[in-house]
RNA sequence: CGGGACGUAGCGCAGUCCGGUAGCGCACCUGAAUGGGGUUCAGGGGGUCGCGGGUUCAAAUCCCGCCGUCCCGACCA
């Protein structure tokens, strides 16, 4: 009979690993309809928290929210060549409404640029209404052929941000914006560290001049696209007819930006802290960060420690942190369960730090504090608690960090590597390999057909490597052209 | 949509080959003891065996059809 309390290690099959994390530690379960999820109070509750943090960045860089509709007209989507070719396939279709066939098919969102372009036409007349800076916090619908929980779902939940400008410089300006604001984010909050850097041409958005991307590096080294930011040019706005009177008389179209991330970056978080024990959430987005496991024998014990920890909860909500507000404090004083059996339990919900309580500690006016991510136990005095557990919550969110980034470069590659290594590596650990490109997307596909490994981005200039990769991984081309590029496997 | 595995209690599974009154572990409920890393004992509740048909005195088990899920591919945040 397997011992089915322990996780399947990560070792042993990363994917059965992840999924098991997702569902024991109840961020998520299966839904009726093939492909979809739902989103259960501990995953929905890091959710809340990065939505909370993300919106307060978006507002601080001048951005308004809106709601537009999920019905879109069908012909709205063909109006933009690329979008619809790329999108077409995986677009749901309501063909009925109210018992009789509709008209014209309703489109279910897989992206909202042409509901919103077509809006902004009608509200832009002149150089004045610009730039226009919004945001939405929506559901999308994407007819995927194979799910994952959190990683790909039919449906999912996400923040998709649409700006419409003057000029061509202050869109691009808006896009590279709110690519370092998704970066700030993932490596402030979730302590995920990502490369960021333009896609080819292979991996651009359907519809946008440029896309640029937050790369992040899972446990099993492969990558996961984590935040997108389009340069959408004039595309859309030719399409919807978005222009305004200029400052200096004629009309111009306008440029847009669209960017976004989407629930996804849960289970971006699982692959990059979890460990064999469960998930461990960073800090800062952690619904409970400090849980408080009360230890007793006696009914008399009992209430006393209960007392104590309420105490201890009261001292540490009431202690005023300035940011990011107050401590996040639960005390688990369930009966019946014995005090190891709730650190499991806690373990694999991933609070971050956890306080033991019981009767020898009360005696020295003590608590145990042990650290989730290494498991290290410390004594604190009850009178100095609210300073010394935001202090270690600050740790701990920092050393996640950079153990995330020391794993990432560890298992990054930037030496010259011959085709065949590539490939051998590829096919075992995998990783990122910075190596040059010659810029032929014959040479991008004949690697993805090979290794099934692509090019993630070509790096922004704070991640290019002290050498210049002065060849093409594949076709061994030197000269001018020769630009460095991050390969890899990808979700 | 191609390849593989599977569908039996809330979860994980055995039973299917060889037809004969549906079982185990965990979880759940009750009681007692226990309590510093997954407690123990006693008692208890819970199942149209994925769905539909067929064979048979008798089907979880054999036959036919369908549905669904997971994993591996092609597509993708």
């Amino acid at each position: 009979m397997p011992d089915d309390k322990k996780l399947t290690t990560r070792d042993a099959d990363f994917s059965a690993w992840y999924n098991e994390v997702v569902l024991r530690a109840e961020l998520a379960d299966y839904s009726p309809v093939r492909g979809c999820m739902v989103i259960r109070p501990n995953g929905y509750g890091i959710w809340e928290r990065m939505q909370r943090a993300l919106d307060d960045m978006f507002k601080a860089t001048g951005h308004q929210n809106a709601y537009f509709p999920l019905l879109i007209p069908e012909s709205f989507l063909h109006k933009e060549a690329a979008h619809v070719e790329g999108f077409a396939p995986e677009v749901a279709v309501v063909t009925h409404g109210g018992g009789k066939k509709l008209d014209e098919p309703l489109v279910i969102r897989p992206t909202s640029e042409t509901i919103i372009y077509s809006m902004f036409a009608k509200w832009v007349q002149s150089y004045r209404d610009l730039p226009l800076l919004m945001n939405q916090w929506a559901n999308v619908v994407r007819w995927e052929m194979r799910t994952r929980l959190f990683l790909r779902t039919l449906e999912f939940l996400w923040q998709e941000g649409h700006t419409a400008h003057a000029t061509h410089d202050e869109a691009e300006e808006e896009a590279r914006r709110m690519l370092g604001v998704y970066r700030d984010f993932m490596e402030g909050w979730m302590a995920m560290p990502v490369i960021t850097g333009q896609k080819t041409d292979a991996e651009r958005f359907a519809g946008a001049v440029r896309t640029y991307a937050c790369e992040a590096m899972m446990q099993d080294n492969k990558a996961l696209q984590a935040g997108t930011s389009h340069m959408l040019g004039q595309n859309f706005a030719k399409v919807f007819d978005l222009k305004f009177q200029a400052e200096h008389g004629g009309q111009e179209f306008a440029w847009n930006t669209s960017w976004g991330v989407s629930t996804r970056l849960i289970g971006g978080l699982v692959m990059t802290h979890g460990d064999d024990n469960g998930l461990r959430v960073p800090p800062l987005l952690a619904p409970i960060e400090l849980v408080i496991v009360p230890i007793y024998k006696s009914d008399e014990e009992r209430s006393r420690m209960l007392e104590a920890a309420e105490r201890v909860t009261q001292r540490l909500t009431e202690w005023e942190r300035r940011d990011p507000g107050r401590l996040r404090v639960h005390v688990d004083a369930r009966e019946g369960i014995k005090p190891g059996a709730k650190y499991y339990e806690w373990e694999l919900r991933g609070v971050p730090v956890r306080m033991e309580l019981g009767p020898r500690d009360l005696e020295k006016n003590q608590g145990v504090l042990v650290r989730r991510d290494s498991r290290e136990k410390r004594p604190v005095s009850l009178d100095t608690v609210g300073e010394d557990v935001a202090e270690l919550l600050m740790r701990v969110q920092e050393d996640m960090l950079i153990a995330a980034r020391e794993r990432r470069e560890h298992n990054s590659i930037r030496h010259r590597i011959s085709y065949g290594d590539f490939r051998e590596l590829m096919d075992g650990k995998g990783g990122f390999v910075y190596a040059g490109w010659c810029g032929s997307p014959e040479c991008e596909t004949q690697i993805k057909d090979e290794t099934k490994a692509t090019i993630r981005v070509l790096p922004d200039e704070e991640f290019l490597s002290a050498e210049t990769p002065s060849e093409c991984l594949k076709c061994g081309k030197t000269g001018a052209p020769i630009v460095e590029a991050v390969w890899a496997k990808a979700y």
